[in-house]
Formats: structure tokens, sequence, C-alpha cells
RNA sequence: CGCGGGGUGGAGCAGCCCGGUAGCUCGCAAGGCUCAUAACCUUGAGGUCGCAGGUUCAAAUCCUGCCCCCGCAACCA
């Protein structure tokens, strides 16, 4: 049977241009998804902007314009990269969306009220005009803002609260069961701050301090904070509480949420606790990746050190794949990873040029040479390590261990290069000569299939270069890798290779 | 006792969950090959796997304690 997979990543925050965070948290879910696609998965892949709140008004007040007009401007910088980045998101959700994003909001919203699990509380906090949000005494020093030098006041204000703290032995049972957390050292830090109980979450703030956003369904003096705005649009992507719900994607499918550790506690505990109070069923699955650090250290515009994506697509003249292979194969899913120039173009010379783009082009020289013919014959050795190679793969991205199958196959063409050397074939005339050429190309065509999710164009490349059939429908999102396909030699109408040309240029210097 | 991550040859990292010849990339030395994008292959030098105990026939890997880095601590991916 058909498997069906919803997979989402965070929205991502647009008062700025995006950096290379966001490229990570893209490019881990689209391998993943793209991986589900070639697999036979029916997939729905979901990418947006969270577009509201303080920060994004006090921006636009800077930038002396209107929120609006701010998030219109930057949130194409996002779509933009990702397009290039090759990103496969179905749908692109903005939670300034009023026909597609509103709706579900305030429909839950209205549930939730229903449920019981909202209450109108007046709270009193400390107020930094400096900052310009309420601190915690914690974060004060000798009394004072750190950052602003001034005492914060005391400020009552009405907020919406949701009831989250009765929710704390219901979550513990939930995580314990059915809501799986990857990376597991994640899930114990979430146990960690149910042992400590929780507090009841704030949902709204008043309008006059907070104005860009949902206004509260039946109480115009608040606007809606982040959590019913932003965590629903995993549901309202889907058109939930309107007359256009696509329930499929979410009642029959595998639900998985990519997101950042600084906000797992969120999807952890209050998304779940919303769903629950709406009567709708939990996501299966978190899978939580690390943060960037660039050159070692954190990455920060005081330092100086933010790394711009667009700087790394131009630096590999618009060509992604080297910024998804570094991103793949060098930060194991889960954790923190580093960015660096250095190690991004020693990876690129080392594995994509010298081993991969190499080695394709010594196969593809030869057989151009002997006319392009192609001669398979079946082996049961080959057969028997090409489907341990694929067990393998499969086995890895099962365990959400991506860079594992990237450099699975990274390993496997660097055995190819020596076998190359051993076999000697320009030392081979005639038939052997042959024979050798087009297992080496067999295993070429094995190996492109397995880094399509990861550097889609460039596999392609490589398998057009092999002359394959399919190689012309391998991008798109309806192709799916057979059982022939993964078997040694099955490709039966594949006759010739293809025209040899260069798959990794030499970066000029 | 707030929470978490990390400390492995010159640099950067994997391995640790499921103990059993210490692996990868770059760099360095010597040799080979000549099909190829001056690419490829082989061999070698270089590590008491943060420190100290413990468990075990056996520990980078499990347990305990300590030291040092780095994040997070409710809205910075």
């Amino acid at each position: 049977m058909k498997k069906r997979q919803y997979v989402t990543t965070a929205i991502d925050y647009p008062n700025a241009a995006p950096h290379m965070g966001h490229v990570l948290e893209k490019v881990l879910a689209d391998v993943l998804v793209r991986w589900f696609r070639l697999r036979g998965d029916e997939v729905r892949f979901q990418i947006g902007t969270d577009e509201h709140g303080i920060k994004i008004q006090q921006t636009a007040e800077k930038e002396r314009m209107t929120p609006k007009a701010l998030v219109d401007r930057n949130v194409p910088l996002f779509q933009d990269l990702y397009r290039t980045l090759g990103i496969s998101a179905d749908l692109f959700i903005r939670t300034s969306d009023k026909k597609v994003h509103w709706p579900t909001v305030e429909a839950l919203w209205k549930k939730l009220q229903d449920a019981g699990v909202l209450e109108k509380r007046t709270y009193t906090g400390l107020y930094c005009s400096g900052c310009e949000r309420f601190v915690t005494k914690k974060d004060l020093v000798d009394g004072l803002c750190p950052d602003h030098q001034i005492a914060p006041q005391e400020v009552k204000e009405e907020n919406w609260f949701f009831a989250l703290s009765t929710e704390t032995t219901w979550l513990k049972g939930l995580l314990k069961k059915e809501y799986k957390i990857t990376p597991s050292f994640r899930k114990n830090e979430t146990f960690a701050l149910l042992e400590q109980g929780l507090e009841d979450v704030s949902f709204s703030r008043p309008k006059s301090s907070l104005s860009w956003g949902i206004p509260v369904p039946g109480d115009e003096e608040q606007t809606m904070y982040v959590w019913c705005d932003a965590l629903t649009n995993y549901i309202s992507g889907l058109g939930y509480f309107t007359d256009h719900e696509e329930k499929k994607w979410w009642d029959d499918a595998t639900i998985t949420h990519v997101i950042g550790k600084d906000i797992a506690r969120f999807h952890a505990l209050i998304w779940p606790a919303m769903l629950k109070a709406a009567g709708v069923r939990i996501p299966d699955q978190l899978l939580i990746h690390g943060f960037l650090t660039s050159e070692g250290q954190k990455m920060s515009k005081s330092l100086g050190n933010v790394v711009k994506p667009e700087e790394v697509l131009a630096h590999f003249n618009g060509n992604p794949d080297p910024l998804r292979f570094y991103l793949s194969a060098e930060v194991p899913v889960g954790n923190d990873g580093d960015f660096s120039w250095k190690r991004i173009d020693e990876l690129y010379d080392s594995k994509l040029r010298n081993q991969l783009g190499n080695m394709l082009n010594r196969v593809l020289v030869m057989m151009k040479k002997d006319g392009f013919g192609l001669q398979i014959n079946s082996s049961r050795a080959f057969d028997d390590q090409v489907v341990l190679e694929w067990k393998q793969y499969d086995e890895a991205f099962e365990n959400f261990e991506l860079h594992k199958a990237i450099q699975q196959v990274t390993v496997w063409i660097d055995r190819m290069n020596a076998a190359f050397n051993s076999s000697a074939p320009w030392k081979l005339e005639g038939a052997a000569r042959a024979n050798v050429l087009s297992e080496f190309a067999e295993m070429l065509r094995h190996a492109s299939l397995m880094l399509l999710p990861f550097i889609p164009e460039s596999a392609q490349n490589m398998s057009t270069q092999l002359g394959l059939p399919y190689a012309k429908k391998m991008l798109e999102k309806d192709f799916v890798i057979t059982k022939e396909m993964r078997t040694w030699g099955a490709v039966k109408d594949w006759k010739r290779v293809g025209e040899p040309s260069i798959l990794f240029p030499p970066l000029l210097p």
C-alpha cells in the first residue's frame, strides 16, 4: 500500500533576509521529502513564513514602512532562495494571508474557547521600554535591563491564557508513546521540562502593544500571540475548519514536523495540547536539527560572520548542489554543524569534482572512444553488492541519518575509483574492455539514483550523461525508483551511454 | 547541583546507543598509473581517543567523579 507523508518545516520569520540556518532546515526537509517521493510515497511538503509579531512591527517602524510592506518585500527573498535551492515544496504558506491562513486560525481559536481551555486574565510583569517587551527578573542585572541600563516598570495587562499546566501528565504519556522525537536526546530534554511542571501560556496581547497580527475573534482589543497564529499553519495549509479541508494529509498521513532545536519545546508541548483541545489528531514525529556556526563561532551580526546563502550559491555559479551536498554530508542530522568556506571548497574539490565527477568522466570518455556501446553482464557478485548498498542506504534514511546515506554513496564512489585502477580497462581490448566499462557505468547509474534526493540536478546530469532512458523524468515529482532500477543490469532499454561532459568544473581562484 | 551538546593523529570531523584490530577529508612523505577535470591508485609518518577511578578476558565505546569549551534557559532557525 502506498504510504502518505505530510512534511512541514518551521515557518521562517521574515524580519530580515534568510541565512544559512534557514537553508539547513529546508535542505534537510527537502532531502527527506525527495526520498519519500522516490520510493513511491504520496507526499505533501509545506514551508512558509511567520509574518506577525512585535519584531516585524518594530523593524517596519525603523524602516518607516508598514509591516505589510516589510513582509511583502522580505518574503520573496525566502521564496526565491528556496526556488534556487530546489526546495520542492508543494505549498508556501504566509501567515499574513487572510484567505488561506486566517480562517483556520480564527476557527481554531473558537474551538479552543468552546473547549474551555482559554481564559482571560490580568497579567502582571516587568516591562522594559527599551526592549519593548516583558522581561523576567532573571534577565536583569542589579535590577536593570542589561541592554538598556534602565529599570523595567511593573505593568498590568489583559491576556488570554491557554491552559497548558493541566496537560502535564497527558503530555508525558504522549511523548512516551505516540509522539516520536528525533534525536532522542531532545525527547529527554522535553521530559526534563515536563518534570518541572508546565505553566499556562499567554495566547494574546492587547492591541495597544501588539497590533500586527490576527485579532482575537470576539475580542477586537486583543491580538493573537504567536502560538495560535504560527503553529496553526500546519493545518491552515490544508484548509482545516473551512469548506475545503484536505483531511487525508493529516488524518491518513504520517506527519513529520522538521524544526530547529529552539522551537522544539513548543512543538512538543503546546502544539499537541492545542490539537487535543480542538479534537484534531496529534502529529507523528518531530525531526529536530541543530544550529550552524560560522567558521567555528556563533553566527551573529555583531561578529560579522553571518554567511549569506546567496554568496555560497554565487560562489558555485548558481549551482545549489555543492551547498546541498555540504549541509547533508557535513552536518549529522540533529547535531550542530559548522559552515566553513575552506571546508566547502575542500569538499567540492575532493568529493564532488575529483572523485564523483572525475569517476564518471573517466568511464564515459573511454566508452565514447569505443562507440558508446553498453554490455552489462549478469553477475551474482554485483547483484549482491547493489542489493546491500540499497539496503544500507534505505536504513540510513529510515533512521533519519541522512548524512550516513550520502556518505555511503561517496565511499562507494571511492571504491569505484580504486577498482577502476586495478581493473585497468585501458589495458584491455574488445569484449573484456566493454564489459568492465559497462560494469562501472552500471554502478554509477545506481550511485546517481542514490544521489538524487541530495543533489537532484547533478544526479540527473549524471544519468543524462550515462544515457539513461529515464533521465529526463528524474526531477519530476512523480518519478519513482522502481525495483528494476534498483537491480543490477535490469534497465533493459538502456543500450548506449551518452556524451561525457564535466559534471563539476574547477572553481576559478 | 537549571538543561543540553562537545573534548579522538597538524586542522576539521565520524565512530560511542548494540564493548573486541582507531576511521574519513584536508595537509605531509615516497612510489605507481596514464582512462580522466594536473584528476586517480598504493604505501608510509603522525593518536596513552580531556583527566582519574571502576565493571570486564577485553573500553574511544558501559558506570562514577572531576576539569575545560560551547549553546539554551519560553517567542534569535
